[in-house]
Formats: C-alpha cells, sequence, structure tokens
DNA sequence: CAAATTTGGTCGTTATCTTGCACGTATATA
DNA sequence: TATATACGTGCAAGATAACGACCAAATTTG
C-alpha cells in the first residue's frame, strides 16, 4: 500500500537519473511542478492519475513501467501469525498467504476442513479460475453437479465462475492450498 | 487528458454493474467512499493511485483494466488544423498527428524538408526505434555514419538511441511519415 | 579563488481529493 | 396508504496533492 507510492517514486527517479535529467527539466517536460516530482520521488505524495499521465506521457513511458515493483526481497510469510478467516464453526479455516496485488493477478490461500465439514463457497465473477493443491486428507469438491475426489499431492483445476462445495468426507483433517487467479480480460 | 479521468470512471461503473454492486457495497470492499467511488465514476474526480490501488485490489482487477480506453470511435486528424514546430528557420517542418499516449507508446509525425535542409536530430533515450515512410522526394538519412537513400514509398526503420541526420540534396520537397516508438522494456 | 549556475529541497498558499452525513428517489413490504 | 430498504447524489469539513517562491549545498565557470 504505501509502498506502492515509494515503488512509483524509485522508478520515476531511476529513470530520470539513467537519462540525466534534472527535476527542473523534468518539470519543464512533463508539466508536473519540481516540488510535485520531488515528493513522489521521495514517496511523500501519492500523485493523481493525472499527474501520474503527463509524467508518463512526458517521460514517453507506460503505466507498467511506472507501476512495476522492482522487488529482489525475501518474504517469509508465517502461517502462525496470519488471522485465518473462520468458518462453518471453525471447521473451514481460510489462511490468507499471499494477498491480491493487481499486478500479479493472484491470491494464495491455504485452507484446514475438519472432518465432516462441507463448505458451499460463492461462485466468482467470470474468468476466474482456482487451483486446488490437496496436500493432507482427501477433498471433495463438487462443480456443476459433479463430485470431484481429489487424494492427497493432486491437484484440482476449475473455474470457478459457478457455485461449487468443499468437503471432507473423511476421518482425519484436510489440508490444501489454494491459488485463484482473476483473469479481468 | 480529462477524458482519461472519464475513461477509468467508465470501466468501473461498466464492470461494478457486471457484477450487480451497489456504491455501497464496492466502498465496503475497496475502502474507498461510496462519494468517492461516484465522483470517480462520473468523471468528476481525478483518484489517487493509492485510491485506484484500494478499487482494483478489492474489485480485483488489473490496472491495465481500468486504465485501457474504450475508443470505437473514428478521430479525423486534419493536417492542415495542426500547428507544426517549425527548426531549421522554415525548411523543417513536424506535423504531430497522433501524439504519444502511455498506452500505445508510439506517436507518429508528419515531416516536411524543404530542399537543402539539414536537421540534426538528437538521440533518444535507449530502445527508441524509428519508421520513416516516405511520401514525397528522396530523403538522406545519417546514422552511424552511414547514408541512407531512402526513395518515395520506402521504408527506412534503425534504433534512434544515438546521433541522426535528415537530409533533403534533392530539388524538390520531400514529405514523409514518422512513427517513433518508445519501449521502456 | 570568487561569482554564477545548477541541483535538490523546504515553506506557505491554493486547489482538489476524500470522507461522513444527510437528502431525494425508487422499489419493495406490511 | 404508510413504512422500510436500497440506491445514487449534494454538502461541508478535513486531509492532502499541487504549485510558486525562496534557500542551501554542490558544481561549474571565469
Amino acid at each position: 500500500m504505501e509502498e506502492f507510492q515509494t515503488n512509483i517514486g524509485e522508478n520515476i527517479k531511476r529513470i530520470r537519473k539513467e537519462r540525466n535529467l534534472s527535476l527542473d527539466k523534468t518539470s519543464e517536460i512533463t508539466g508536473v511542478s519540481k516540488t510535485m516530482l520531488g515528493q513522489i520521488e521521495r514517496g511523500k505524495s501519492a500523485p493523481t492519475i493525472t499527474t501520474l499521465w503527463k509524467i508518463a506521457s512526458g517521460l514517453r513511458l507506460s503505466f507498467s513501467s511506472l507501476i512495476s515493483q522492482y522487488k529482489p526481497n525475501v518474504t517469509i510469510v508465517k502461517k502462525k501469525e496470519v488471522n485465518p478467516i473462520i468458518e462453518n464453526n471453525g471447521q473451514y479455516r481460510v489462511y490468507p498467504l499471499v494477498p491480491y496485488n493487481p499486478e500479479q493477478q493472484f491470491e494464495i490461500f491455504s485452507v484446514t476442513l475438519e472432518p465432516g465439514c462441507e463448505h458451499i463457497a460463492e461462485p466468482h465473477t467470470t474468468g476466474v479460475e482456482e487451483f486446488i493443491l490437496v496436500n493432507e486428507g482427501t477433498l471433495e469438491v463438487v462443480v456443476n453437479e459433479q463430485v470431484y475426489v481429489v487424494e492427497p499431492e493432486d491437484t484440482l483445476i476449475f473455474k470457478a465462475d459457478r457455485p461449487h462445495i468443499y468437503r471432507n468426507n473423511g476421518d482425519c483433517i484436510v489440508k490444501c492450498s489454494i491459488v485463484i487467479h482473476y483473469s479481468s480480460q
């Protein structure tokens, strides 16, 4: 969120430096004040889209080149530190490991189903696809009135723009990883 | 510029309607106030990038899907109505027909060189490519200390991240169209 | 070395984005 | 008919983006 500002700022500054442009010259080219450019570069200000448009146009850049994150960083997500979303009286627990991001266009969850749990999921918008990787237990998924049995280490892929049901009919717990991809054409 | 705002607004409204979401619900999902959403949809406000980020994330959209222009419109550009950029004492005239746009990543000019005109062009940034389509007369272009003679109806393509010279050594006027493409990886 | 220019930044003011609240309309409900 | 619910928009207040003028350090120039 906040890092988003800093990212754009770093991108602009990097490109400006590569081209040996001063803030003054850049201001002249883009029509955005020097002060604003400086603040944006330092992440002190979140530009409006019209300002960003001026910068992109003046510098002859695409939006993606300004927005793209420079992330050579390593991130480790500890499941214990993630607050699960509880449903079905605690029998169905969703751990958001990787939140959605307009760049990557997907999100990743770890999901746990207690024995006997049946969870009815709302259909997503059109173009959404789910990838379910079962780690422990046997998961049953109902899509299009068809029951699919997914064994451990197996993966189920389906278009999730329709109602679907997750079910644990076994005796032991079911743990799986779910990747949800949003196409938005 | 201003149409840019309206474009984003229309995109958001269209997607929101497709999903049968109210402004209230959308506000709840995205964390952006209902009032703001309404104003953005109506093009009354240019959101900051953080606000746009919230909208894109909440609605699970990419930036491009929000930014992309819906343009089934036909546009006709009359050269007579375009103000040329005059250089070399009026011997070198540049008519910007299609201005740069962060989406398309290129711009189009019509260029006229009077007989005897020699124009020295500044090198562009790396990754820039020029496409020169000669319509009338014979154009000479110097790149990398090499002289290229471009006859009418012929096209010259070269990487323009180095100094280059346009020259009209003939007796009659030279008219050509130039497409400049900016890669910005 | 001193003057001049360039560079990036701060300060105060203005414009505008952003919000919560309230209002009007429309549709459904009792 | 009256009540309730949902929907989008107008209004005033607060926050903040955007600008122009001014300042200090670094670099260039004479």
